[in-house]
RNA sequence: GCGGUUGUAGCUCAGUUGGUUAGAGUAGGCGUUUGUGGUGCGCUUGGUCGUGGGUUCGAGUCCCAUCAUCCGCCCCA
């Protein structure tokens, strides 16, 4: 019996139509990468178990796509590992497992081959990964990321230079948006002005979605971390201010006096800021936290500003991304933009393209075989000057090739019969405007060009 | 991992308190004086009602389970 088909949870297949918008989007940001200076790479969708776990907390290796090794491979389990959990067994059974980002493989990839890159080391990446998450809206299995980094460098020059770039693309792209930038040391300042030093990730935790669920719940989160609530009130206050780049840092500087940490990720700020021509849609918000474990420096992240949906793009500076990898000492700065969300969110406001620019611009059809011998040659002929054109692979009613032209949005038809072998000319419909022309092949490939 | 929503034709959906051969629109196919598409008209192919159990004389409709879906939460892009 035949079975309905479907996809794999989480996962999408993308028809013609799709393609042409993702494809749209992908090749703006690749030209964009290109152009700062950022080479591509590759790597495997496969990568050991080894290099995956501990990489992203407890939540992520529980996320990750594991693959069960090939072949008997019960032949080495007692009965004993059996009954002794999941956790161990699968240690022993599983080797591999799928990517779950890009900069986790980008750093083996740099510890692996130290040698022969040039350093700085910039490079860029788009490749699909996968997490064993639960889909939701904008939310997949198989997604694909799109990240450039620079690493082997510590100079703010690169944060400077990665903000042009965020912003180059989505002027491109004409999407509306702005970027939300902050440092973890300044967050680290704030912790330990309020005499909490040690409980770093769950103040960022907290405060990283206090734009979602408001002072309140933040607050009383807090609190039972063992905050007091006079200091809380007064972090209120700063997180509250409101005014210009230039005037938060003022503020939050007569705040940190006393920290040497949150000074210097202010100075950060200011010296990133004024790398930068264009500052109008830069906002310096304290509130920003982001949850992965490794950034050390400046962080950021791009929201639309026409539609609520989640961070669109996300970065900052790390320190020791490669030394689990045995590079110590590599200083490095991402971004990496989240396109499907973009895309999503591009969809949405109807900014993508539904034509498909690359879209062949002749379909030939004829009546009889030497229409279509002499139908196939033609076609050679207009590729061979580059145009893009098809030929009707049926005899049939003249009237199926025309629909097909139709549907498939190919903007001419050409119509070889036995009058047009003849004359040597070339019946040329105009299917926008339902005009025809008689043209000569030369004419017809000028008129293509 | 937790809570809720929804599963009927390729797609969007209707289907009254359980009651005969499960409907519509749209898409697809064929035709509409055969060398011309988009709009019209006529005909027509598609469904064991997500799947598996149960209650009943009788289940698309009620109950249980399971899978999928979408929406929240955790987390994340």
């Amino acid at each position: 019996m035949m079975q309905k088909p479907s996809n794999a949870r989480g996962t999408r297949d993308f028809g013609p139509k799709e393609m042409v918008k993702r494809n749209y989007v992908f090749s703006i940001i690749k030209k964009h990468f290109e152009r700062f200076g950022f080479q591509n790479i590759e790597t495997p969708s496969i990568e050991n178990l080894a290099t995956l776990m501990g990489k992203y907390g407890d939540e992520g290796d529980q996320l990750l796509f594991k693959i069960l090794n090939s072949g008997d491979f019960l032949k080495d389990i007692s009965s004993n590992d059996l009954t002794s959990g999941y956790k161990i067994l699968s240690q022993k059974i599983v080797e591999k497992g799928l990517r779950y980002d890009l900069t986790v493989p980008f750093a083996r990839f740099v510890s692996m081959n130290r040698s022969e890159l040039p350093f700085p080391f910039k490079r860029y990446q788009i490749q699909p990964v996968w997490r064993a998450d639960r889909p939701q809206k904008g939310r997949y299995r198989e997604f694909y990321q799109c990240d450039a980094d620079i690493i082997g460098s510590d100079s703010l020059v690169n944060e400077a230079e990665l903000i042009s770039l965020f912003q180059a693309i989505f002027s491109e792209l004409n999407l509306n948006v702005q970027l939300l930038i902050n440092s973890r040391k300044v967050l680290t300042g704030l912790v330990d002005a309020l005499g909490m030093i040690d409980k770093f990730t769950s103040f960022a935790i907290a405060l990283d979605k206090l734009d979602k669920v408001g002072w309140d719940i933040v607050k009383n989160e807090l609190s039972e971390q063992g905050f007091e609530i006079e200091k809380l009130n007064i972090l209120k206050g700063i997180l509250e201010f409101e005014g210009s780049n230039d005037q938060k840092i003022a503020n939050l500087k007569s705040f940190l006096t006393d920290s040497e940490i949150g000074l210097a990720g202010l100075k950060e700020i200011e010296d990133v800021l004024s790398f930068s021509a264009d500052q109008t849609n830069i906002n310096f918000d304290v509130k920003l936290a982001r949850g992965l474990s490794y950034y050390t420096g400046l962080i950021f992240e791009g929201k639309a500003v026409d539609l609520a949906f989640g961070s669109i793009v996300g970065g900052g500076r790390y320190d020791n991304l490669t030394s689990s990898f045995g590079l110590p000492n590599m200083s490095g700065v991402g971004i990496s933009f989240g396109i499907e969300r973009i895309i999503d969110v591009m969809d949405t406001l109807e900014l993508l393209p539904a034509v498909d620019s690359s879209a062949c611009k002749v379909l030939f059809t004829y009546f009889d075989p030497k229409g279509q011998i002499k139908c196939l040659s033609l076609a050679n002929s207009l590729r061979a000057n580059g145009i893009s054109c098809e030929v009707y692979p049926d005899i049939t009613k003249i009237k199926k090739s025309f629909e097909y032209a139709d549907k498939k949005g190919i903007k001419f038809v050409a119509v070889i019969g036995s009058e047009e072998i003849k004359s040597g000319l070339i019946s040329l419909k105009d299917m926008i405007n339902g005009s025809q022309e008689e043209l000569s092949l030369l004419q017809l490939t000028e008129k293509l060009s």
